[in-house]
DNA sequence: TTGAAAGCGCTAACAG
DNA sequence: CTGTTAGCGCTTTCAA
């Protein structure tokens, strides 16, 4: 059964589908009256706008494409409720793709999104993310695109990340202060900003300190849990003397870490205190809770959705904007 | 810039936008020659088509739309992954909708998608629908409808459950083995089919092993982890003599209750056992690690992609199938 | 083997 | 205040 369409109510109320199409948009011309009967019209039949119609008309949808590479991560998942929020208040829908972590299926997402006409890009790339090319096609087509917490640098584009070096830089100082002396790292992938923030907040609050750096306590892994049961396996077994304290890139790898700590029978913070990145829900339910550093993730999201709004309202080129949200240390009692 | 459409190329080669289109599409009655040309240069200009004018003239589009009570659920978000891999494979993109358990955005969500003419829908309800309203809506306009977890029931459509009943007889049955005497339930809403179900199930277990059931062990909360934690809190101080073991609608309502077991310094599963359901990976994170029934996620996310797939590629009315998929109980040492 | 024309549902410029 | 016309980008008869 086919659709109502506003020719089908034209028809009905002896009117061009014009008048229609502007009754429904409220358009000043129209009478009042006739909006009356259109609309109750249009009510009656269940009439829903085809979208479709509308953004073909209008050279581009009212959807924002979102490109993250893992929903199941519970940050990238809180991110997306700050993306739909604003979207939608703004009138908008939000096409949420996962890449997986995979470069090709990134690619094969952004390539369908430009299919669709979005109206403009979120993307947060994925931990094997080299190449920037398309996110050129994306620039050549000049469609709106900011990136979020996990960003591409060689592209000038609007970003919104965390202070990531600031938030490390805190993390590591508490470990210091709390006397711990051998503080390891288990970082991410080494070419993606948040790792190498990090991991710079790392060394800056050891220095700080006056500590020298044992490189052989930094560790370049991943950001998912079996990274961090890697890397833990890694420090626990190959470097000796062994460290007293490690902080972890993100909670996931810290979740990792914490669960070789426990099963080799080993005392948090005893014999290693642990510290993580994010303050997924889970930190605080493990045992002992996990000193971690909170980021605004929602926020994030919120942020990151409406400067693209911005960008997309706006039509002309802006410049550039990237906006550095503070985290917080939450401390706990695994430090 | 505008983006490179089928007119250009034809004009780029003095053919015409049919023969363009043709060729695009690999049409037998093009020649191989004229077929080169136009791919080649339609490679060189990054041509992209245009899915919106496809969706248009085909009167409906490649996207299928998914409506979740909460992306954040691990296990929402592991069927997601299912369903976008199935999805990907023929061809279609996802468009993932939030409804965050509350009615009126789940109504908000499905008459967006209707707008957007997705192909198909497929959808789990919110802890606080109540009304079908907004799914006839669906069925009047015959748009391919599957359900998954969160059944409607009211209304006759495809579905793909977990068989529930079975699941929550299997750990309870564990649980009256282990010889716990007391076996409380905290539920979800009563009128869910998930909750319904599982409360069955642990009422038949207790039936079948010759027990008595304590009413007063029975409570209807919720689905979510404050759930938990206001069931467990009640059942220990309003219910005496309280429970030596709670059977837990879910994971996240399982971790709840831990919780407050932790809080109150209660061992488990010395002083309470606890078991839950869904497996979430939190489970076997937590110490002692969490007894629960396991749900094949990602294969119910195929599934009833798979089911709605089939559905709008047979175009004609298809009977409602209902696939039951079985659960496995994975035994941990908080029972 | 290719082209011309019409139409998917809607909006907007131009007329009246 | 309302209607006519054209066109968004693509596919698809029908004709050549």
């Amino acid at each position: 059964m086919r659709q109502t369409t506003i020719k089908d109510i034209a028809e009905k109320l002896r009117l061009s589908p014009s008048t229609v199409s502007r009754a429904l948009n409220d358009h000043p011309d129209i009478s009042e009256n006739t909006k009356d009967r259109v609309r109750s019209l249009a009510e009656r039949l269940e009439y829903q706008p085809n979208s479709i119609a509308q953004s073909l008309q209008k050279r581009r949808s009212k959807i924002i494409g979102v490109v993250v590479p893992q929903v199941k991560h519970v940050f990238f998942a809180s991110i997306m409720g700050g993306i739909t929020d604003v979207a939608y208040d703004a009138g908008y829908t939000v096409m949420i793709c996962s890449s997986n972590e995979s470069h090709q299926r990134e690619e094969m997402n952004i390539r369908e999104l430009i299919a669709q006409r979005v109206a403009g890009l979120l993307i947060s790339i994925t931990q094997s993310t080299e190449g920037c090319e398309h996110f050129k096609w994306i620039r050549k087509r000049n469609i709106p695109l900011v990136f979020f917490d996990r960003v591409c640098e060689e592209l000038e584009a609007s970003q919104v990340v965390v202070d990531d070096h600031d938030g490390a830089f805190k993390a590591v100082q508490h470990l210091v202060q709390r006397g711990y002396k051998r503080i390891a790292h288990i970082g991410g992938p080494e070419f993606l900003n948040i790792s190498r923030e990090r991991l710079r907040g790392y060394r800056d609050a050891l220095h700080a300190a006056g500590r020298e750096i044992d490189e052989t306590l930094i560790l370049h892994a991943g950001l998912n849990e079996e990274h961090g049961i890697q890397g833990m396996t890694e420090l626990l077994d190959a470097v000796s003397p062994g460290p007293d304290a490690v902080f972890c890139v993100n909670d996931p790898v810290a979740i990792g870490a914490y669960s070789v700590l426990r099963q080799k029978g080993l005392k948090i913070p005893a014999d290693v205190a642990l510290a993580g990145f994010s303050d997924n829900p889970i930190a605080s339910i493990i045992d002992p809770p996990l000193t971690t550093v909170l980021q605004p993730a929602t926020e994030m999201g919120r942020r990151a959705a409406q400067l693209l709004l911005r960008q997309i309202e706006f039509e002309k080129e802006t410049v550039p904007v990237r906006e550095v949200l503070k985290t917080e240390l939450v401390v706990r009692q695994s430090t």
